[in-house]
RNA sequence: GGGCCAUUAGCUCAGUUGGCUAGAGCGCUUCCAUGACAUGGAAGAAGUCGGGGGUUCAAGUCCCUCAUGGCCCA
């Protein structure tokens, strides 16, 4: 960087953007793909892929700053260093945003067809992409940006065609009619976890059934009532006192007029008004069983062998086009009826025909989708599935955890000895037991999306009728073209005359290299010819997590990796990856998928080895920060008002290992720049957010929006009324903490004489206390970063390094060497290590203000301390760490400057007590014990507490002194002002006497437990004897001085 | 319904295996334009550690229980 004289204070917005072209210009960041002779080892990272539906948050700020962090600790550490960036299409969530703004243009995605809509979403892509990258960059994530990769280019799309190829040969995909979670309103299934449980406030409608032999009827409970439409039993449960009188008869539908069997099964929860389970409290004792319509029925229905009719269409509107036969007349009335006019009209009939025994109002949970937010559909459909539930994947993740973190009784799933058994490990640690649950509780994983935006399924299908016996599932094709051109090839009977036959092609990267007996044809040729023979490609695309799931082998160009230029040697180099840095909800969808296929693809090497799960962001009020709730920050809000550097120290510093982080956030007014605390509302979900509207604080004529406005549509910002930016008071302590390394710097530099040069290294055991002791405390910080880092303990970090370079380098060392540093070059080479060392601890939290000052230090490069390794180097990003030589480290200094520390805070608040002047200079009178623990100092007691003289031997009381007591013995204070007020001495003595007897009592006190004395361990008994002795003699003291004033 | 986390100074949070007088930043009070820094310096006030019970010589810390708030999973 230019070399300029600096300036009085950090200006952060000057500086970031030269200081990231820099780093970009000395392509710092980029990962050598092999270890060669420069590193021994590696460390590596992916980065968890934002999703290009929006622009970043502060919750993917602080994510990757915590990355970053890690990443350039470890860089600085010496390693080979790979941080691979890139983004995720984020199938739904994408698809859904561009169909929504295609929407508000007038165009239907269904009317420009799937190609043209793939254009406009790439487009989008395209757009959100750059920004998410500019995101990070400002940032000031070091990330190997030649590397950058997305979910769907062709490195990735390989990989994924690949995985999907191998899993379908090995039986490990297919396809079934299932019950899925439908979205009706995206016409899609969606992933257990796509699913989120509201409650809602519904009925329990009790509906009666007559029986077939008109003895009567029975009730049933539903929430449901229009599903009951495709009934095919009543259950009931065996231990129900009615069920023997039941057993055997049937029951004939309403509506329908189906005749349908009374089952026994313990899943019916019994009626029992008294019971503390809602369910038993509302419940009839009979439940309607609909296999198409709801999962538990479906389970009942498999464990019966019941039919499964199907009464409703895609859109959730009731159907009789999807496998419900036995339309009645009567049931004619309800085709075509949504579900929520069918629900009315169904109890409607009930309560005409005196059907409907009652109504009850009941809240209960109800999913609905996590992305148009209607509810869910269980509903009956073709769809691909993995089967997770398979040892190859499930058994290998779960043996894959760490087995110091599984619980005692988990010695079923401990891992063998295979390559990644037991090697993954989860901090905080409590988080293992997530990961462990989920898999438990783990079902087969629905890939299949009725989307445009994604990869779509390779497989090719052709149904026709044929009787050909066939078994349950798959089936390989026998003496199969399509097999010996490369493809997996396989049937299934889909009904009792129906034949499907199903091509999976693998990727051209793939066709080169399988051991084919028929070469001819290529991926192209092979797809024109399938096409030509009636099969036709499954338009579904996989769900986006499984993209994701390949991600740290996909990146690093598996499984072909000599294919792409520069990824030979990544694998080996950098898998598994160090460190995945996440959230919480993250494990489920993506750590649980990534361990399986990683495990199952790459020999049971998993794809990282630590998961470190990190805290979440609440907004002020206790909310989660989101997007969609318009409570989110824009990260370049805060570089704006504080600076990236502030943004990141804090984001750092607030990381502790509980759940969840407060940040209190204010608005800045655009009119006049000044931050004030918006005005609150309460949304109709009961969420408190900034009110959309704002009146400026200092101009009540002047207005703006809010992000919140903006985010529901309310308002829109204009040129009267801007978009008001986010900040946060939680910033200001890393701004002044960037502010303060910047003048630590400037002070230093002042005082470096840069015209001369020491030849010779500066021993640091021959040099003054006070930088002994900075050498000591720079030793003792970097042993408890380096401890900090291990374990992931960011607060820790932020706290150390600004504990190390405010207090001890500013307050303490810079202070004490001001009277000498002058005229002693080799503390200025002292100085200038230490200096240069506070850059180094600092850079991996905030870069940029280390790297703008970097050069400076560097050029005043005077000389070397003995055992401090600090090399040279061009950039701060570039540096290593520092290096303190334990043989330098003076063991006790720390000790005594502690002791030394005590007397200067007394005699500073002595003289703050009593107003002295700063200038004035005090005089102490000690014993001769105290004289030589402050001669040791070097002056540093002088310097600090404004003290002219030391004197020891005093005769007689000074005229006017103060006292003190410290470390058992009388300080006398002298030279503190023109005449002692001796009656507010007395008083300040008093309190003295009364708090030291107060702590004297406590001591003996608990020296007169026998029980301590006996049972606590003997070193703690001794100091509290030897801490009783000092307050004694202090006390001695205090009352000696009391008696001299009378 | 199961699980996890939190509750410590006015605010936001630390507090490692139980151990002496519970800490930090912000805010507040008093003083300070002194040659790095007022985005600063010095000093200070401020906490019955959510309630209750238990274990222990000793509990913010361990156990039980209740309350409140938040999150994850069903």
């Amino acid at each position: 960087m230019e070399k300029q004289p600096l300036a009085k204070s950090y200006s952060p917005q000057e500086q970031e953007t030269a200081v990231t072209k820099r780093w970009d210009e000395a392509d710092v960041f980029a990962a050598p793909a092999t270890l060669g002779d420069k590193h021994t080892d590696s460390f590596s990272v992916v980065i968890p892929p934002p999703n290009v539906t929006a622009a970043l948050h502060l919750g993917h700020a602080l994510n990757n700053t915590l990355q970053d962090v890690l990443v350039r600790y470890n860089r600085m550490l010496g390693r080979a260093t790979l941080w691979m960036p890139g983004t995720d299409h984020a199938g739904i969530a994408t698809q859904t945003v561009v169909e929504k703004r295609l929407l508000a243009a007038g165009t239907k995605r269904l009317d420009m067809g799937r190609e043209a809509f793939i254009e406009k979403t790439q487009e989008w892509k395209d757009e959100y992409e750059a920004i998410i990258l500019d995101q990070l960059k400002a940032m000031g994530a070091s990330c190997d940006w030649d590397r950058t990769r997305f979910t769907m280019d062709d490195m990735c799309s390989v990989a994924v065609r690949h995985a999907f190829y191998t899993l379908f040969k090995d039986g490990l995909i297919y396809r079934g009619k299932r019950l899925v979670n439908w979205d009706p309103a995206t016409q899609t299934a969606l992933a257990d976890d796509e699913v989120e449980m509201e409650e809602v406030a519904g009925h329990m409608w009790y509906l009666d059934y007559p029986l077939s032999d008109g003895s009567g009827h029975i009730t049933v409970a539903t929430t449901r009532p229009e599903t009951m439409l495709g009934d095919t039993a009543v259950a009931i449960n065996p231990n129900d006192p009615r069920a023997e009188a039941l057993r055997g008869k049937t029951i004939i539908v309403p509506i329908v007029g189906r005749e349908i069997p009374i089952v026994e099964d313990d899943y019916v929860i019994m009626a029992d008004a008294e019971s503390s389970d809602t369910k038993a409290q509302y419940a009839s004792g009979f439940l309607k069983v609909t296999p198409a319509h709801d999962v538990n029925d479906y389970d009942i229905g498999q464990r019966h062998d019941l039919p499964i009719i199907n009464v409703m269409g895609p859109d959730g509107a009731i159907s009789a086009s999807h496998g419900w036969e036995d339309v009645s007349d009567e049931a004619q009335a309800f085709v075509g009826l949504s579900r929520e006019d069918a629900r009315d009209a169904i109890v409607a009939w009930f309560d005409k025909n005196n059907l409907l025994a009652e109504v009850r109002d009941y809240t209960h949970s109800v999913g609905h989708s996590y992305r148009s937010h209607v509810s869910i559909e269980p509903w009956l459909s073709d769809q691909w599935y993995v089967a997770v539930t398979d040892d190859r994947l499930r058994g290998a993740a779960m043996r894959a955890q760490n087995v110091d973190q599984l619980p005692d009784d988990a010695q079923d799933n401990r891992g063998g000895n295979a390559v990644g058994d037991g090697e993954l490990t989860f901090y905080p640690p409590r988080y293992a037991r997530t990961f462990r649950s989920w898999h438990e509780g783990l079902r087969d994983w629905c890939i299949s999306r009725q989307l445009w935006w994604g990869h779509q399924i390779p497989v090719w299908t052709k149904t026709y009728t044929s009787d050909i016996e066939l078994g349950d599932g798959y089936v390989a094709a026998q003496n199969s073209r399509w097999e010996s051109s490369g493809a997996v090839h396989m049937l299934r009977r889909v009904s009792d005359t129906e034949v499907e036959e199903a091509v999976c092609l693998p990727p051209q990267a793939t066709l080169d290299r399988l051991d084919r007996s028929d070469a001819s044809s290529d991926e192209v040729g092979l797809i024109k010819a399938l096409e030509a023979e009636g099969f036709v490609r499954d338009p579904d695309v996989l769900d986006t997590w499984f993209s994701s799931a390949l991600w740290p082998l996909s990146t690093m160009g598996w499984p072909y990796p000599q294919d792409f230029s520069d990824t030979v040697g990544l694998l080996e180099t950098y898998k598994p990856t160090s460190v995945l840095s996440t959230a919480r909800e993250i494990i489920t969808l993506w750590v649980s998928r990534m361990t399986m296929f990683n495990r199952y693809f790459a020999d049971g090497q998993l794809p990282f080895s630590d998961v470190f799960i990190h805290a979440m962001v609440q907004d002020g009020h206790g909310q989660k920060m989101s997007k969609s709730l318009g409570n989110g920050v824009d990260p370049r809000d805060i570089t704006f008002s504080h600076g990236t550097d502030a943004m990141r120290f804090a984001l750092t510093q607030m990381t502790t290992d509980t759940q969840d982080v407060r940040m209190p956030v204010d608005l800045v007014c655009p009119h006049s720049g000044e931050a004030f605390t918006p005005e609150y509302i309460t949304t109709a979900a009961g969420h408190v957010v900034a009110a959309p509207t704002q009146v400026s604080p200092s101009d009540e004529s002047k207005k703006m929006v809010t992000a919140y406005g903006v985010a529901a549509g309310l308002v829109e910002p204009s040129e009267e009324m801007p978009l008001a930016r986010n900040t946060s008071p939680k910033f200001d302590a890393g701004r002044n903490f960037a502010n303060k390394v910047w003048n630590a710097t400037r002070f230093a530099l002042s005082r470096i004489d840069a015209t001369e040069t020491l030849p010779v290294e500066v021993d640091v055991t021959n040099a003054r206390f006070a930088d002994r002791w900075i050498i000591a405390r720079l030793h003792a910080t970097l042993a408890s970063l380096d401890a900090a880092y291990a374990n992931y303990q960011f607060h820790t970090i932020a706290e150390t390094v600004y504990d190390f370079i405010w207090h001890d380098v500013c307050d303490r060392y810079l202070e004490a060497v001001k009277p000498t540093i002058d005229d002693d070059l080799s503390q200025q080479v002292i100085l200038r290590s230490v200096l240069d060392s506070v850059l180094r601890v600092l850079h991996p939290i905030c870069p940029f203000v280390t790297e703008v000052l970097w050069p400076h230090v560097e050029e005043v490069r005077v000389g070397e301390v003995k055992g401090v390794v600090l090399p040279a180097s061009a950039l701060a990003a570039q540096a290593s760490w520092p290096r303190v030589d334990e043989t330098i480290v003076d063991s006790d200094v720390i000790a005594r400057f502690d002791r030394l520390e005590v007397l200067i805070s007394q005699v500073r608040a002595l003289r703050a007590q009593l107003n002295v002047k700063p200038k004035q200079k005090v005089t102490l009178h000690v014993t001769k014990e105290v004289a030589s623990l402050i001669a040791a100092g070097d002056g540093l007691l002088e310097t600090l507490a404004g003290v002219g003289s030391v004197e020891t031997g005093t005769q007689q009381r000074p005229q006017g002194a103060s006292s003190l007591a410290f470390e058992g013995s009388e300080v006398l204070v002298s030279d503190l002002v023109e005449t002692l007020d001796v009656a507010a001495e007395q008083q300040r003595l008093a309190k003295v006497i009364a708090a030291t007897e107060k702590q004297i009592a406590n001591l003996q006190g608990r020296l007169a437990n026998e029980n301590y004395v006996s049972k606590a361990k003997p070193a703690l008994v001794q100091d509290t004897r030897d801490s009783l002795v000092v307050a004694e003699k202090d006390l001695a003291a205090a009352q000696a001085s009391l008696e001299a004033l009378k």
